[in-house]
DNA sequence: TTCTGTTATGTTATTTTATAACGGACTCAA
DNA sequence: TTGAGTCCGTTATAAAATAACATAACAGAA
């Protein structure tokens, strides 16, 4: 079972940086945190974020211009990766809802529409941060 | 019933823009098709998209950095509005699904998240380019 | 081994998207 | 008539993403 391909240098580093980060970063934050080790340009950082991405180890969060590491381990299974972001701590929840998927997948098929991908982002304020205020 | 106000002379240019585009368009694309009208800087399309949309008489794509026109005569009422688009033709097409906003608060109301705004779009081809090809 | 195609790398420059910061003009009500 | 509110226009700049180019590392075929 070698589709388990191995990760770059760099892609290692945007991983580690992204599972560290407690929020969405966006791709100049993640650089910003690799330059002691040595990476210099944005490029290198969306490079090594396209492989991630297509590996299904990261999300970008178009709604933000930020990624985050996937924490979903259903999200291949479901296809759909969702996530609710708090405006207030800045904190992106993943998650993923199989009814959901279908409901998209049901209007595609009756549109004739052949979906790729999706994405569904909630923007608002989460739980915590609600009681907190 | 004057929540009907007025829009300004630059929102009323950037909304017929819109209007007339088959696609979403860029700020810079709007600009462009406004330079005969006038209009010279990037701001004077922001701002005028922003309170478009704030009105709903328009979307932001998230997922492309473009700008539509409001389709949905529901949008408001559902309070959702959901695209799919072409990664072919570049059309964007716009519809709103009860049971989809339902289950998003669903999820919402669970977690004690306060949803202020929420971005579905799905990408693919659709119906009359998947034919085409 | 040596050649060759593929993949990853690094660098510079540039494009595309969006906002900050300022001041002026106009309306409307006090 | 003045002062708050809103819209307007301009210049400059920030933030996000990609183009274009050259090099290195490596696997497999000849």
């Amino acid at each position: 079972m070698s589709s388990q391909k191995m990760l770059t240098r760099n892609q290692f580093l945007v991983l580690d940086v992204l599972k560290e980060g407690e929020k969405p970063l966006s791709a100049y934050d993640i650089l910003d945190r690799l330059r002691g080790e040595g990476l210099r340009a944005p490029l290198q950082i969306y490079r090594a974020l396209s492989a991630l991405i297509g590996r299904g180890h990261a999300h970008r969060l178009e709604s933000l211009n930020a990624f985050v590491a996937c924490a979903g381990k259903e999200c291949h299974k479901s296809g759909l990766a969702a996530f609710a972001i708090c405006e207030a701590c800045g904190q992106a929840n993943e998650f993923s809802d199989f009814v959901l998927r279908q409901r998209l997948e049901g209007w595609a098929e009756r549109e004739g529409f052949r979906t790729s991908h999706s994405v569904v982002e909630m923007h608002g304020t989460c739980g915590a941060c609600v009681i907190r205020s």
